[in-house]
DNA sequence: TCCCTTGCCGAAACCGGTTTCGAAGCCGAC
DNA sequence: GTCGGCTTCGAAACCGGTTTCGGCAAGGGA
């Protein structure tokens, strides 16, 4: 039936033909269909054939070629992300990280990671319906969660698997994963409030992301629990870049200039704040105390050091990928959704004097 | 033979089974091997024919399954692409731009791209073979190359086509694409040159990249040009991330405290130089010059912004994508190599008042 | 009129796997 | 000794495409 063994062990492995199913059920003198279930562990195979088998594979290299899997089993063994570079500034940090910790979860399953690009929301969908017919992926890792999200509605319609990074309005039938970034808010004010702050400012995310919904109301708690007062005009929505978080925070620094002390939604929007109080003759550190969210590296080169929240963007790619992996299996969603924390790194931008009035260790809530 | 296309119709559209070739066949009343070859462009398809086809294609939303279509061809039209995170702030900031460059060429010819990640070099050539044995990818972009690289040597040896981003000790046969920086040292070297600067410093990346061989070569000759000493205890090789930059910075600069100017082959490396700078008592852009290259986000935010050749990693990435595309189709890689040059960002890092003797505004060198 | 191209398409093999179906062989029970 | 059931495997269908091969009909030249 076919090319001679022999020859194939003399001849030197490079170049040489893949080996298929077929050469390893000739060599073994078995029926392909008995080598694949074999490989499978179908129930009906004997245990002796089954370790015969597997060590044949072994030993000649045998590695079944994806595709011709997924024509029949309908599974590619991959997983799509499509990463919108509309605000690419918003992915830019993270990525790295994200990707391994995806690509790494997928490994261990033999799965691999699929990424595509998209200007905008239509051309995201367009590449993920793209991605769904061509039968390239099993499912969809959905990063930067909206409210609401024209991602989720073609994975309905299309009865197609997929993992939030974040959360969103509607959350049925929904598997998620998120940091929790409004405890991480809410701990923000604590300390501000502990230190002795009363005027504390707050720059907000955009709302279409479901994100900025629940660390507005996490903000507006922790003034609440401190008996602090909120006022609209210390507050900026909708900030997703650093020039916009200049220009807002000017607004609120001008709106209220005995502010001493703001928080962050995004890292981002504090750098701008940062350029912002430098113009207005005010100095982060020392005047004005900033808490922010995300942990970017920029943070980290800023002048004060910005003390962040940090969000372990490879564990949360590594759990996204499992999460998936599960549902494609067809665990049902309802089981699949988990919140993690961030974790608050102390640097210099939080640390100015207030009040004397204020006692005790910020660090209580770290 | 099938299901009654009447009724597909009729169904809405969300879940239906994919249309396949031959529903498409069905419906047309063709042999499902004449419309694959009208969809194909096979020659000897009737024009009307072939029109009728497209259009019923069209009309039914019919996309091929990419698997099936590999198993016969042997194309699964998907790049390779992996990242190598033992040294994760090499990509970090690259990622975003570089991979919406290489995805957008890949979408406009329907390939797509498959991310895998590994730690170290061996892992990288672990997690290369499994690709390419499980027929995922047609072909790998190497990023980063090195002078003697194992990945290449891999896919010599099992004839996978590749591209590299940067270029080899043995180019024989590889198809590559590159930014000039050694270029960019030189003119960098001019620039400080013109500026007055005669005491000038350099810290390169690692020799086992190619591009610090190249840059070392132009650093010493845009010194030899200018007719000015170079000292090797000014020198500091091996530079890849913000912590070996500080150190070495301190090295270079407390070995010439006469030293003016500082030509940085990373931008990490001058950052770490900031900090070794302020340590030692000097600041960059008023006693110390310095220029540096790669155009990170964190270049910008530094205090003083640094001045840096800038490279364009989203249009790198498509020129990559495109050339490996012509490569797995069978170009010839002596055909597949370019060169394109950074673009200079001046900031302020660089200005700095050196000697009266100096005349010309460094802008000649953009 | 006949023959030979040429254009166009159907039929079937093929790619490398998975899954279904049925049958052979062995066993114990009756 | 026969029968039934279980274990184990071979054979073949199947998945959704691509590619080869051959045949029919139309057209052109002799």
């Amino acid at each position: 039936m076919s090319h001679s063994t022999a020859q194939m062990q003399a001849a030197s492995k490079r170049r040489a033909r893949r080996v298929t199913i077929n050469d390893l059920a000739d060599s073994l003198g078995l029926a392909k269909g008995t080598v694949s279930r074999a490989l499978n562990g179908y129930p009906d195979i004997a245990e002796t054939t089954r370790a015969r088998v597997a060590r044949a594979a072994e030993r000649m290299g045998y590695r079944p070629m994806a595709q011709a899997q997924a024509i029949r089993t309908g599974r590619a063994r991959s997983l799509g992300l499509v990463l919108n570079t509309g605000n690419a500034d918003l992915h830019r940090p993270f990525l790295t990280d994200f990707l391994d910790g995806i690509s790494r979860a997928a490994s261990e399953e033999t799965w691999t990671l699929t990424v595509a690009t998209a200007n905008g929301t239509e051309d995201e969908v367009t590449s993920m319906e793209r991605l769904v017919d061509e039968r390239k992926v099993d499912g969809f890792i959905l990063p930067r969660a909206m409210y609401n999200d024209p991602r989720v509605a073609l994975c309905r319609d299309r009865g197609v698997p997929f993992i939030l990074y974040g959360r969103t309005g509607d959350p049925e039938d929904c598997a998620w994963f998120d940091i929790a970034g409004e405890d991480a808010m809410q701990s923000a004010v604590r300390l501000f409030a502990a230190a002795g702050h009363r005027r504390i400012g707050f720059i907000n995310g955009a709302r279409k992301y479901t994100f900025a919904h629940l660390r507005y109301d996490a903000f507006v708690a922790g003034m609440a629990e401190a008996g602090l007062a909120v006022t609209p005009e210390t507050i900026a929505e909708g900030v997703l870049d650093i020039a916009a978080g200049e220009s807002a925070g000017a607004r609120i620094l001008r709106a209220d200039p005995g502010l001493t002390a703001v928080v962050c939604a995004m890292d981002l929007a504090a750098l701008g704040l940062y350029r912002a109080a430098e113009r207005l003759g005010r100095r982060v550190g020392r005047d004005l105390a900033v808490i922010s969210y995300d942990g970017l590296p920029q943070a980290e080169i800023a002048d004060p050091p910005l003390t962040t929240f940090a969000v372990d963007n490879r564990a949360a790619g590594q759990r996204l990928a499992r999460l998936l992996i599960a549902r494609i299996r067809g665990a049902d969603p309802v089981h699949l959704r988990e919140l993690a924390p961030a974790r608050l790194i102390e640097r210099a931008s939080h640390l100015i004097e207030v009040s004397p009035a204020a006692a005790g260790p910020p660090t209580d809530f770290a």
